[in-house]
Formats: C-alpha cells, sequence, structure tokens
DNA sequence: AGTCGACCTATA
DNA sequence: ATAGGTCGAC
C-alpha cells in the first residue's frame, strides 16, 4: 500500500477472511451500492470497486485491496470539526468490526467445514471470504418480506426505492469514478414511517405487489405493541430495540416471535436469525437450497419435478446441514449459496460468447445440463438419486411451448 | 396436520 | 414457468 485515497483509512485484513464483492452482493444486504473505479494500470493490488452504504446518519465507504479494508465515513453537512470527524471514524470503525463479524476466524471456518464435508472441499478455494453479515434486524426482517417468491435484483430496487420514498436524502456525494456525478443516500426507514395510514398503496404502485400489506402490517405491529417514543431524531425506536433483544433469545423463542408477523412464515424467520439475530446454526431453506441437497447431499426429490416444501422436509433438510456443517451451518451455507449463485451467472454470461458454431448447434435457451448446472466443478459424485427416470412431463410442456412462436 | 391455490411482477 | 414463499381455506 502505496498511498491512501483522500479521506480513507485502512484496516488490515487478509482478503481471504472477507471479500466485499462477493458478500455485498449476494443476497444479504440489498442496499449497498458498488461501483467501478477507473483503472489506469492493471495493478492486482489496487481496488476495483468502492462500496457505500448509507447508516442512519452517515455513508460508509469501502475499499478493498488483498490486504487491506479501506473506509471512509461521509458525515452531511455542516461538516463538524477534526476532533468530532477523530471521533466518528472511530465509531465507523466500530461499525465496521461488528458488521462484519471481524472477530470471526472464517479461515478456521473454513478449515472446519472443508474437514467435515468433501463437497465444501470442492468449492472453498473458488468462494474465499464469504461470511455472514450482521445486519440490522429491522432493515433486515423488511428486506426479507421483500423477498418471496422474488429474486435479488427486483429485491434490490423494491428496498432502495422503499429508502428513497419514506427517508429524507441524508447526503450527496459524486461517484468514485470522477465524472462527477453526484448521488444522493437515504437510510432505511424507521418501523412508525412504514406503519402510518396509506403506506401499503403507495408501496402498491411503486411495484411491491401483495408484499406492500405485509409490510405495512408488520411495521403496525411493531409500533402498536412497542410504541413510538419520541425520537431526538437520530436514535432507534423501541420496536427496533426489541427486535435487537431478540439476539439474546434461544433460536426457537425467537423465531415464535418472527413468525407472529404478517408475510413472515419460516424461511424468512429463518433469514432473520441468521443474518441479524446471531443465529450462526440456521440454514434458511429455498428451493435452491433444496436442489443443492438433492444434488450434492443424497437427499431424496427428484431435481426437476417440483416437490412442495412441507414443514417436514423443511425439517429434514435444516437437520441434515446442521449435521454436516456444525454450529455455524447458516455460515457455511451462504458460502454454498453464492457459488451456487455464481453458477447461473456464468450461464448468463458465457453463453452468448460463443461467436464460433458451439459444437451443441446453438438452440436457442437451450437448458443447461446436470452437470454443468453446479458450480461444483470437478466432477460432482453423481449420487443414486440426481437421476431423474421420468423426465417425461417436463419435456412435453416445453414442446408445446415451442408452439407458439408469436 | 398436511395439502392446495392464489398472489404482484419481472425475466430466463 | 419460476424467482431464495406465505396466507387462508379445506
Amino acid at each position: 500500500m502505496a498511498t491512501l485515497p483522500p479521506g480513507f483509512h485502512a484496516l488490515s485484513l487478509p482478503i481471504i477472511q472477507l471479500s466485499l464483492a462477493a458478500v455485498l452482493k449476494c443476497g444479504q444486504s440489498f442496499r449497498w451500492n458498488a461501483y467501478p473505479l477507473k483503472i489506469t494500470s492493471p495493478d492486482a493490488s489496487l481496488p476495483t470497486h468502492e462500496y457505500r452504504f448509507c447508516l442512519r446518519d452517515r455513508v460508509v465507504c469501502l475499499r478493498q485491496t488483498p490486504t487491506d479494508i479501506l473506509y471512509r465515513t461521509v458525515l452531511p453537512d455542516p461538516q463538524p470539526n477534526m476532533t468530532e470527524r477523530k471521533l466518528r471514524e472511530a465509531e465507523t470503525l466500530l461499525w465496521l468490526k461488528d458488521y462484519f463479524q471481524l472477530d470471526v476466524d472464517l479461515a478456521l471456518l473454513y478449515e472446519q467445514w472443508g474437514s467435515r464435508d468433501k463437497v465444501f472441499l470442492r468449492i472453498r478455494d473458488r468462494f474465499t471470504g464469504i461470511r455472514m453479515l450482521r445486519q440490522d434486524p429491522w432493515e433486515n426482517l423488511i428486506s426479507f418480506i421483500c423477498s418471496s417468491n422474488n429474486n435479488i435484483s427486483r429485491i434490490t430496487k423494491m428496498v432502495q426505492s422503499l429508502a428513497k420514498e419514506y427517508s429524507l436524502p441524508l447526503l450527496s456525494i459524486p461517484l468514485p469514478d470522477g465524472s462527477g456525478v453526484e448521488e444522493t443516500y437515504y437510510p432505511f426507514p424507521p418501523p412508525s414511517v412504514l406503519a402510518k395510514p396509506g403506506v401499503s398503496t403507495r408501496l402498491r404502485s411503486l411495484g411491491f405487489g401483495y408484499r406492500a400489506e405485509f409490510i405495512h402490517r408488520t411495521a403496525k405491529m411493531l409500533v402498536d405493541t412497542h410504541g413510538t417514543s419520541t425520537r431526538p431524531s437520530q436514535t432507534s425506536e423501541p420496536s427496533e430495540l426489541f427486535l435487537h433483544t431478540l439476539r439474546g433469545m434461544a433460536t426457537e423463542d425467537a423465531r415464535a416471535e418472527l413468525l407472529k408477523f404478517v408475510g413472515v412464515g419460516r424461511k424468512v424467520a429463518d433469514c432473520v436469525l441468521l443474518m441479524s439475530l446471531d443465529k450462526t446454526d440456521v440454514v434458511p431453506v429455498d428451493t435452491h437450497v433444496h436442489q443443492i441437497a438433492i444434488k450434492h447431499y443424497g437427499m431424496k426429490g427428484s431435481t426437476k419435478g417440483k416437490t412442495s416444501m412441507t414443514p417436514k422436509l423443511y425439517e429434514e433438510l435444516c437437520t441434515k446441514f446442521v449435521k454436516v456443517w456444525g454450529d455455524h451451518a447458516g455460515w457455511a451455507h451462504s458460502v454454498l449459496f453464492t457459488s451456487d449463485l455464481k453458477a447461473f451467472a456464468l450461464h448468463g454470461l458465457t453463453e452468448p460468447q460463443f461467436t464460433s458454431p458451439s459444437p451443441q448447434k446453438d438452440r436457442k435457451r437451450r437448458i443447461p445440463d446436470e452437470d454443468e448446472m453446479p458450480s461444483l466443478l470437478p466432477t460432482p459424485p453423481r449420487t443414486p438419486f440426481a437421476y431423474n427416470p421420468s423426465p417425461a412431463e417436463h419435456v412435453k410442456k416445453r414442446a408445446r411451448m415451442r408452439r407458439t412462436p408469436e
């Protein structure tokens, strides 16, 4: 590290402990912005991106080198004096350590997961530095209410528009690419704001769909139960504090509390438990995780015909993964999940690049074969269950779809 | 107690 | 047709 960019401080941290690029865009938090930096020379020791996140009272900017996290605090005007700024910078450092849970030795966890699980061994070197964030429970809860029947890119748009619609702009600063264009940042709105009348109608018109009512009603439940104190503008509301207290509860009790909210089923509750309530062993099971379990961990089910996610099956999958990975099973799950996301992304990126005729005669949108889907590259062992003896129904449906080319 | 259809919307 | 599901009614 020769010189630090203006305003930045360095926190020594091997990239193996944290990969910002992987962690901030893998569907844990939906409110980080990533900006490419203009590259003058292809130097691997220089950051390629800047990442920004808007907290209640400041914007945190991050860059990463192989050996350090570079961080910078941006405060709204008027700019405080030097001693005050030092204080804020110290707060940001504390926030970083808490948010990224830097007390947890990720290299050690990877080693343990690898020794317990051969499947994990195959991917660990290609997906390093993927750790669980320690998010704010309120924001996390609302974000994952948005996640039902939804994909990451739309969830991201929804959460961002929620902040923009219901929070005042905190500050504006230029993009880091030197273009001079300014971007405005909005904090995540507190429960009292989303509990106000008319919110669900507005959210619907913003494209939240049936989740609009869930969000409004959940916010209302919280403020009706815990009240909304006259807050001196920059502190947490009672509802938010309540959600924080779930961290001190046993997993089952905390889960029971979360399940009381509308739009919160087992899957969403488990996401919140894992991502903001310190329940490191909780594995949120979705269709994707189910597929991974079938393909690589010998769980029953077919990789094609859709098996419905019954509560019983959900429990079975949970227990299975906890048995495989141990007390940080939820963390390990996140690594697997991210590697699988990457596998999908690769298909989107590499396929159109075949300029020369590929050996497979380019059918448009051909379905990837079983073996190329998983990110677990080096020949995944074909489990007895991975083969689906009767794909007939699926094939038939596809054939019919093709017949309407208009 | 399990199972089933509806639900907003965008995209492979 | 499905995306990291949940709700309400059998």
